[in-house]
DNA sequence: CACTATGTAAACACAG
DNA sequence: GCTGTGTTTACATAGT
């Protein structure tokens, strides 16, 4: 390449001056205090958010960081009223939120832990009501020096230890028809211990808090009931299946009883799930209408979906069926026996007290069957075990099999879903490991399987359900969007059409193969938590579950997959709400956001604005991702800091992003040829059409760069593996050239082109300004197209 | 396996 | 001295 020394242009000046200087400086050796050859970097092997997790200070506690984003997300659907589409709103309500959500969780399992622990002492007797009182007086006192949480927490266990107490009368036969005394003096101290350890009436709350706070308390607390019922439930049929499993051990008449329960297991475990589906889907609903509003204490189970849940026949029967007393055949006593007892008739009490007679509803519905098969408790079991052990397609979702669903499962391979970093990523559980078998022991050892795994297990399922919830919901927005914006409606799926023919190559190969749901690939690993996208969009699949990968990841959606402008017209709002990285890389958005201004150059401070205006990824950690877009201006020669009057300011050298990208589609042949085939366009044109609406759909935000469409329509036509005829195009079309012909821009091009110290002494004056100013948008839109399209660029 | 692109961290210089 | 900006280097990682 021959290389032509033209007038420096000014705004370069004082960059080359730099560079000189610091090329001056160099070469007289390192200047003293330099960095060692280690230059006290972080430790290695710790990039894109791992560094931080361990090494950087700004990156908040050392709460498995990696998982932020996704316990963000989780808290706030725990937390519905926090909603994630209240956007700027989003990390000063969900951040504090994490360390309550974590330490809710652990509260939550440890409550019900110790609610199991302690229920045992409990069962032969109904007397115990005095101590409840006592328990909660002593915990009232104590109420001047706790958090609101945490007296929440405690007035939570107060009315599950109360409930449970009563319910253990009815159980035992004490609450009998001639003791409706017992019942009523029951009943209220029940109340009050679910409102208050003051034991106020709860005539008396009504008055202190208005009917509204009445409601959400009671419903938190249920909630939190129906949550802790459930695990004893769990708890229960997983001791009783152990003890099955001993029997079968030593009578081989106890297995033929088991297999014969096969065709009810299923049926127990289908309600199971149609239960939970239920809760979630109320609890999506009270989502949607912000209603629900749960303390950072409480569980996540809205009473609403309690009730819901609670309310048909069937499920009750259920609840009965699952929680008889144990039998006299039981070999071992354990607590969960009575605990099953207990929480039968305690989930019956929340579903009645779900009625709007709140604490005045007969509990009728306490009386349970006391004598259910074991069988049906070891098909729970099972069907909890199903969670745990195995790769139980049908009930999870990859990512959660891949996150702490499956413990035990992963444990040959040489990673562990549950461990990294040297610490175990169990919910709750930071203890440190130096290596996996110390992991895997830890493993066994304090995440065995018992009530307090099992309720982890539980919440993480929750979670995971909550976000496959969420997942539906911004498909079917996207959908909606997608549909507004005149998407082809001969898309079989619009919500589903990939925003770039890449993806979609790839995509719809697959959907006709293997993959109807629209995963954009198969859980391969079960280390990279995937969550099956029935209806995903393209950026959720490669950004939302595969960026917390790593960032190498979005080179794919960068390089030739999707295109930044179209992919953040249809996703802008869910960039802008979800916590997720937006699949695109720095040097992507720093030019979208420099093209999208309306001058086409923004100064650095408005590069942050942009960012964090567009994306809430972009909200926290800052000093990282603007260290690293000063990184990218700094390193890439097509940001182009440009002097200005009050400051400097960055444009974009389109030539020179698009010589950046040399590889590009051209230098991929096949996947090109796999994209072609896998559309299976007819006519390019509809694709070059169908591209440019949604290309244009975010450029068009500048009025300015509507009168360039023609020209990137133009260059539709340009061979795109030729950076200069590009430009020559954009310029030819009537863009504000300064008068350079097109021969003149081939030679500055080809100037540019040198990527050599000469070269940029001898960057053209008109070539950034030019091209970043003036032909950014038809570059940006023929960028675009060339992303979408690149077929040409093959002929 | 080498190379490349990218992300991250860090050090440093400089200006305000 | 502090902060923001800008540059550069080093390293890790994933893809090619």
């Amino acid at each position: 390449m021959e290389k032509h020394c033209i007038v420096v242009p000014v705004c370069l000046q004082l960059r080359l001056r730099q560079r000189q200087r610091l090329r001056q400086r160099q070469s007289q050796g390192p200047p003293p205090g330099v960095r060692s050859p280690q230059g006290g970097r972080g430790p290695p092997g710790m990039t894109w958010g791992r560094c931080g997790q361990q090494t950087e200070s700004s990156a908040g506690p050392p709460l498995a960081e990696d998982t932020e984003p996704l316990l963000a997300i989780c808290a706030a659907m725990l937390a519905p009223h926090m909603s994630l589409s209240s956007a700027g709103q989003y990390y000063p309500i969900v951040c504090p939120l994490l360390s309550t959500y974590r330490r809710c969780h652990v509260m939550m399992v440890e409550s019900a832990t110790e609610n199991i622990r302690t229920t045992p002492s409990n069962q032969n007797g109904v007397s115990s009501l005095s101590s409840q009182s006592d328990s909660g007086g002593s915990n009232g006192d104590a109420n001047g020096e706790i958090s609101p949480v945490d007296l929440l927490h405690l007035q939570q266990q107060q009315a599950l230890q109360a409930a449970r107490q009563f319910l253990l009368q009815q159980a035992t036969g004490l609450s009998s028809p001639g003791s409706n005394e017992v019942k009523q003096s029951l009943q209220v101290p029940l109340s009050m211990a679910m409102m208050t350890p003051q034991m106020i009436t709860p005539q008396q709350m009504q008055q202190i808090l208005s009917p509204p706070q009445l409601q959400a308390l009671l419903q938190q607390q249920q909630a939190l009931m129906l949550q802790q019922l459930q695990e004893y439930y769990k708890k229960q049929q997983e001791q009783l299946h152990l003890q099955l499993l001993t029997q079968q051990q030593q009578q081989q008449a106890g297995k033929q009883a088991k297999e014969q329960l096969g065709s009810k297991q299923l049926a127990f475990q289908q309600q199971l799930i149609q239960m939970q589906q239920l809760q979630q889907q109320h609890i999506l609903n009270l989502q949607r209408q912000g209603l629900v509003g749960l303390q950072p204490g409480q569980g996540a189970v809205p009473i609403q979906s309690l009730q819901q849940a609670m309310c048909p026949p069937e499920l009750q029967q259920l609840w009965k069926d699952v929680a008889g007393v144990p039998s006299a055949e039981e070999p071992v006593k354990h607590e969960g026996l009575d605990l099953s007892t207990n929480s039968s008739n305690s989930t019956s009490y929340s579903a009645s007290k779900a009625s709007p007679q709140i604490s005045h509803h007969p509990l009728t519905n306490g009386q349970n069957p006391l004598h259910t098969p074991k069988r049906d408790r070891a098909r729970l079991f099972e069907w909890i075990s199903s969670f745990t052990k195995e790769s139980s397609d049908e009930h999870l979702t990859p990512y959660s099999k891949g996150s702490s669903a499956h413990p035990q499962h992963e444990e040959h391979s040489g990673t562990h879903p549950l461990y990294g970093h040297g610490e175990c990523k169990w919910p709750g559980c930071e203890a440190l490991c130096e290596d996996m078998g110390q992991f895997l022991k830890h493993l066994n050892n304090e995440h065995a399987l018992d009530d307090r795994s099992t309720a982890q297990c539980r919440v993480q399922m929750q979670v995971v359900q909550q976000l496959e919830i969420q997942l539906a919901k911004e498909s079917e927005r996207l959908q909606a969007m997608m549909t507004h914006l005149h998407m082809r409606p001969s898309e079989p799926k619009p919500f589903n059409q990939p925003l770039n023919l890449a993806s979609s190559a790839s995509l719809l190969k697959r959907d006709s193969e293997a993959y109807p749901e629209g995963l954009p690939h198969p859980p391969t690993s079960a280390a990279a938590p995937i969550t099956p996208l029935r209806q995903g969009p393209s950026v959720i699949s490669s950004s939302s579950l595969h960026g917390p990968v790593g960032p190498i990841r979005r080179r794919n959606s960068d390089k030739y997959c999707t295109p930044i402008a179209s992919e953040l017209a249809q996703n802008c709002e869910f960039y802008k709400n979800a916590d997720v990285r937006p699949p695109f890389t720095y040097a992507s958005l720093i030019r979208h956001a420099i093209l999208e201004a309306p001058d086409r150059q923004l100064t650095l401070n408005e590069i942050y604005n942009w960012f964090t205006r567009m994306f809430a990824y972009f909200r926290r950690n800052t000093a990282t991702w603007k260290n690293a877009v000063r990184h990218n201006l700094s390193l890439h020669k097509c940001f182009v800091r440009v002097e200005n009057v009050k400051g400097a300011v960055w444009t974009v050298d389109e030539v020179e992003y698009q010589k950046r990208r040399p590889p590009k589609m051209t230098g991929s042949p096949t996947l090109v040829k796999n994209m072609i085939s896998g559309l299976g366009f007819g006519s390019l044109n509809a694709s070059y059409q169908a591209a440019l609406a949604e290309s244009s759909l975010s450029l068009l935000n500048s009025p300015s760069l509507v009168n360039s469409t023609g020209g990137s329509l133009n260059m539709l036509h340009v061979g795109h593996d030729d950076v200069s005829s590009t430009v020559e195009q954009v310029n030819s079309n009537g863009s504000c050239s300064p008068g350079l012909s097109p021969q003149q821009y081939g030679h500055q091009i080809h100037v540019k082109e040198e990527p050599t110290e000469m070269e940029e002494d001898c960057r053209p004056v008109s070539l950034m300004a030019s091209v970043s100013h003036n032909l950014s948008m038809a570059a940006d839109m023929e960028r675009d197209m060339e992303e979408e399209l690149p077929t040409e660029e093959l002929e």
